[in-house]
DNA sequence: CGGCCAACGTATATACGTTGGCCGGTGCAATATT
């Protein structure tokens, strides 16, 4: 209300949509609210009209008579405006906008700045010039997903200036987290079937690949389960019927990609099983928090093989290619068209990270003039290399979690930077096994910075044993032996 | 990185193994066609 910026990682249920809310109604002007997906939009539409709040949405599915009736409302200095971050490449959409003034600038589901705008959605990545480009004076960023480095890219990205930093409580404690190794893709199909057979209630199996996604569901129907399948090579009407049979109860078991899960409000969800692990602990914690909702006891667990650890990477952000920089910079410079693919996208982002390469607000790319192309290309390898050591660290994360022996709770709660020793007596591990962590000494305090002479600066984010996790700012997650680090002195307290 | 498929090769005339190349996941908006 006071104008100050503010990043809010709360919980599902934690109130976000509060946040922005209370905080529009009272700052004057209307509030602009980036939302990824329409569905969320109309979702939020109807929960603010029903509370007798002015609110539109603006996007491609209106004709352009309501649109056009919709910019009009915006006018009104009590409205709530929701769209896409693509809807702000429109020099018609900003100017009317900027005209009406808006006070609060908030954006919903801000980790995926950092999960889709390096080579998916990249307007994600123009948030924060698209805000100074409508003259609003706060700016809100809201999320239940963020580990500290994906909080610091949401604050530089969309340029908060001294936000208020507000974290809540990761833990999920009613959700048992389990994980099992398994050899070959078939033993996974036999877990497969006898988890949906143990397991009661509405389940959702997550599969890394539309082929995965329709194995998974072609066993379970064999096994005479009631299964829905959902990934975005379906038609539109198929992916519906699926989601509505899986919310009505009609359908137990809903076979899926990442497709499936964001928005999804359905709080009964008692299992979430994971046939391929996520590429980091940030996507399994997202998706496995799609269970037990409504706050009773509910399971997430992961069946892995340690092959399926090699190929995660792919899905990870950050794997830029040089050759392909190098392509994107040839044709910016000669000022040819660049055909938007997953690499040539993600080659712009780069180029313009560097400075070398710029987006207007309509989205076009220019070459700046700023940096030569081969300092421009010498500068991205670096980056190349820091990102892929940085995105590599968290997928190894995500592997020292399936692998891990002691509290699982412990592990994923420390990632994400809460002081949590465990046992939490809700994880296969707590169950199976009695016996304690043997802890030695802790020589810096959960959350301390501390430097090292290869690795530059980081945070210490939790003991295990011998063994200490750092995340350090531009390597990534370490894991390093307390003892070889306190007789060689590879750390000091900053 | 690893799975998959097509093409090829090998040892025998139908089957099996090897090699090389390619591909993998999210949605918006705008445009063209029924």
């Amino acid at each position: 209300m006071a104008g100050r910026d503010v990043l809010a990682v709360l919980p599902t249920g934690g109130g976000k949509s509060a946040i922005y809310e209370l905080a529009g109604m009272m700052r004057h002007g209307p509030t602009v609210v980036v939302s990824p997906l329409i569905a969320l939009q109309d979702d939020q539409l109807g929960h603010l009209r029903a509370a007798g709040l002015t609110a539109i949405v603006l996007n491609s599915q209106q004709s352009s008579r309501e649109h056009a009736a919709a910019l009009t409302a915006t006018c009104g200095p009590d409205a709530f405006v929701f769209l896409a971050p693509e809807q702000l490449a429109n020099g018609e959409t900003r100017e009317v906008l900027r005209r009406a003034g808006p006070g609060l600038f908030a954006v919903d589901e801000a980790h995926l700045i950092s999960q889709w705008g390096h080579d998916f959605r990249t307007d994600y990545m123009r948030l924060g010039a698209q805000a100074d480009a409508l003259g609003v004076p706060a700016r809100m960023a809201l999320t239940a997903t963020a580990a500290p480095p994906i909080r610091a890219e949401i604050c530089r990205r969309l340029g908060l200036r001294d936000p208020e930093v507000v974290v809540g409580d990761f833990d999920r404690p009613h959700i048992r987290l389990e994980a099992q190794r398994v050899r070959t893709v078939r033993d996974k199909r036999r877990e497969l079937e006898q988890a949906a057979a143990e397991l009661d209630g509405p389940g959702i199996v997550y599969a890394a690949t539309h082929a995965a996604a329709q194995e998974a569901h072609d066993v379970l129907a064999a096994a005479g389960q009631s299964v829905a399948l959902y990934h975005a090579g379906l038609t539109a009407r198929v992916r519906r019927e699926a989601m509505t049979s899986y919310l009505d109860g009609s359908v137990r078991i809903i076979a899926a990609t990442v497709a499936f899960g964001m928005g999804i409000d359905k709080p009964d969800v008692r299992w979430v099983l994971h046939v391929d692990p996520p590429p980091s602990l940030d996507a399994y914690y997202q998706e496995f928090g799609r269970a037990g909702r409504d706050g009773d006891a509910a399971v997430a667990r992961l069946v892995y093989r340690v092959e399926d650890f090699g190929a995660a990477g792919h899905f990870s952000p950050g794997g830029v290619s040089q050759a392909a920089v190098a392509r994107v910079a040839e044709r910016v410079t000669s000022g040819a068209e660049v055909a938007p693919t997953r690499e040539t996208t993600a080659a712009l982002v780069r180029l313009a990270d560097l400075g070398a390469a710029a987006w207007d607000a309509d989205g076009r790319v220019r070459w700046t003039g700023d940096v030569t192309v081969d300092r421009a290309l010498s500068a991205s390898t670096a980056e190349t290399k820091r990102e892929n050591e940085i995105s590599r660290s968290q997928l190894q994360m995500m592997r020292r979690y399936a692998e891990h022996d002691g509290c699982r709770r412990s592990f994923m709660l420390t990632y994400f930077g809460q002081d949590y020793p465990g046992p939490c007596g809700n994880c296969d591990n707590d169950l199976t096994d009695a016996a304690a962590p043997l802890t030695t000494s802790e020589p810096y305090r959960v959350g301390a910075r501390v430097r090292s002479e290869r690795w530059g600066d980081g945070t210490v984010q939790r003991y295990d044993g011998d063994q200490m996790t750092v995340l350090f700012d531009d390597h990534g997650y370490r894991d390093l032996s307390v003892p070889i680090t306190l007789e060689r002195r590879l750390l000091r307290g900053l």
